[in-house]
DNA sequence: CGCTCCCATGGGAGCGCTCCCAAAGCTCGT
DNA sequence: ACGAGCTTTGGGAGCGCTCCCATGGGAGCG
């Protein structure tokens, strides 16, 4: 009955070059910011553009052009279980917000079981996106050995190893963690206590050598029995913490791996009645909501997620425009937030 | 060079018609679950498809049907922002999860400004999508209303009024709240005050109701001076708190329209010599990691997250599918987690 | 036994774009 | 003044699919 096609019967690009008097190549090449077209032919189409308020069809653009103008950002689940969660909406904000002036689509895959791997193999096989943002990685998860595999772009958020050849953003849990524990000692803290993550976690095993870093400096050497091994859950925390207290009954600092295991060695650290910071100084991990509604608000070290997120869609953007396969690897610089922990 | 394409050289549906010797129809109808094919041709067809591992072109697909399959989970950010955080995650995981085994895609959309919201409409109007997922709607917020207009088929989380007519899935924050209180009241509490959200949110406003309607039942009237505003925030939970101890300082019980404003309160109690429970027993709303972890933990309402998204995600399609304008209102009952503050 | 009707099928047309080639119009150097 | 070598342009071909029409049988009915 109406006019033009099946649903909308929106302008296209052949619409427009009639309007502005020119070829489709021309329309084609100034939506493309191709060289090669006068300023005449230019002006003329972006204003019969505007007139008409033409949107490209991303779909025909994919299919002429191979490509999707899409990237995906790949949360394998069980990580985002732990102490993910903050940071990985954060991450989020900033992946959202550096692709707000391209017209890249972000496509969101949550990985839960192997069933949807596969799923997620056979999409970017059929080559749906254009890259990949890798949340979180395991040391020996499977994912990003299958993305390096398909040639398919990818940043990892996070390292798996010292040495990972894959592009990758990361935060320096090495400064970080020795920020942390040289705070402590700069409180003039005598014995300070580390609540180290799980060492398969390459994140976790630097945190442990910040710590281990900032003890060296200052003199104290390496004390095992001060470095208590947490899972970075909360009942990991308290375990950590009542080793310690055994070991060490006059611990009067504790640096944790995360904010969570930190939660963990307050309760502790209360039970027994040890008040904090007064006895024991407490540092925490991520800079989570944990730390800033505990009872005192903790201290904490702060990734600059948001900031990760984009960087991670900078770098991802720069590999899939540049067709390289150069890999970039960008590590960025914590801080300390002070609380009332210490 | 080599043969095929520019990219991957995948197999195409001429291919595989090719292989299973039929014609293009007949595989189009076998991968669309089209009636009309013999079996014969069918078992040739699937059998030509595995053989080759052929995977249907998205783009080819989306520009002659004209569709996308694809739908948008859209996230106003100030909402994010607030007692949204994990909530947010959880749905985002029973959509994930009930798409699974759809091949719709999810496309995420943070909307932080008002170009970002420009960018959206535009997108939809481009028809970019087939449907969208409005996470968190605040009583006088532009985009459910652009989205009716645009008519893309849409689902709310939770609703922005009694009278919401656009389709929507919701928490019974009502009931929890009800049972919250009457929990509270059953344990013998007799003073038993409410800190409530902002009342411009449907959801705070459904809170207070459900306290009220305990409260009636249980024959204490309404006794306006036990009810005390808040605004989901941490330090409104205080300030709360404060006044409610001023105007009734023998108050034993708090049910808090949210676990961030519990946790303020709970700080307050702690400063002015208040055990929990012991003194006063506390309630809060969500769930959320705040509660789990804060100290003692919080007794909640919990909503079904990841049920909600799920559902939605169901409707959702259902509406697309279906091409009809049926509104669905789904209301999800809550539950009571019960811990160590009551 | 002949006719109608419907199931099963093949393949043309076309979705809206990009790619690229050929042609046309320039500028410049000699 | 004329050719060489640019820039600029138009439009054909084709991306891989769905839609739909025309065709060929087979079943069912009178």
């Amino acid at each position: 009955m109406s006019a033009g096609g099946r649903r909308g019967g929106r302008p296209t690009l052949e619409m427009v070059a009639e309007r502005a008097g020119v070829g489709r190549g021309t329309v084609s090449r100034v939506i493309n910011g191709a060289p090669h077209v006068s300023p005449q032919a230019r002006a003329a189409v972006e204003e019969a553009i505007a007139e008409l308020g033409y949107i490209p069809n991303r779909a025909a653009r994919a299919l002429a052009a191979d490509r999707t103008d899409a990237i995906a950002l790949v949360i394998p689940e069980p990580e985002t279980r732990l102490s993910a969660e903050p940071f990985f909406l954060d991450v989020l904000r900033g992946v959202s917000a550096e692709l707000a002036d391209t017209d890249m689509q972000l496509l969101l895959m949550l990985i839960r079981t192997p069933q949807e791997r596969r799923r997620l193999a056979q999409h970017l096989e059929a080559g749906r996106v254009d890259g990949v943002l890798l949340v979180s990685v395991h040391e020996g998860a499977p994912l990003p050995d299958l993305l390096e595999r398909l040639g398919v772009p990818t940043v990892l958020s996070g390292r798996r190893s010292e040495r990972e050849r894959m592009s990758y953003v990361d935060a320096d849990n090495v400064g970080g963690a020795r920020s942390a524990t040289e705070h402590l000692l700069g409180r003039g803290r005598r014995t300070v206590a580390t609540i180290t993550g799980p060492l398969d976690m390459y994140a976790a095993r630097c945190r442990l050598d910040g710590y281990t870093q900032a003890m060296d400096a200052a003199g104290h050497g390496v004390d095992v029995s001060l470095v208590a091994h947490g899972d970075f859950t909360e009942e990991g925390g308290r375990a950590a913490m009542r080793e310690l207290l055994e070991r060490h009954p006059g611990i009067d600092a504790v640096f944790a791996a995360s904010d969570v295991m930190a939660g963990g060695a307050l309760h502790v650290l209360r039970q027994t009645g040890r008040r904090v910071p007064d006895d024991v100084a407490l540092v925490g991990f991520d800079d989570s909501t944990v730390a800033r509604h505990s009872d005192p608000p903790l201290s904490s070290v702060r990734q600059p997620t948001e900031e990760m997120g984009r960087t991670m869609a900078r770098v991802l953007l720069e590999e899939i425009e540049s067709r390289t396969t150069v890999r970039r690897h960008v590590v960025l610089s914590t801080d300390l937030v002070l609380r009332e922990s210490t």
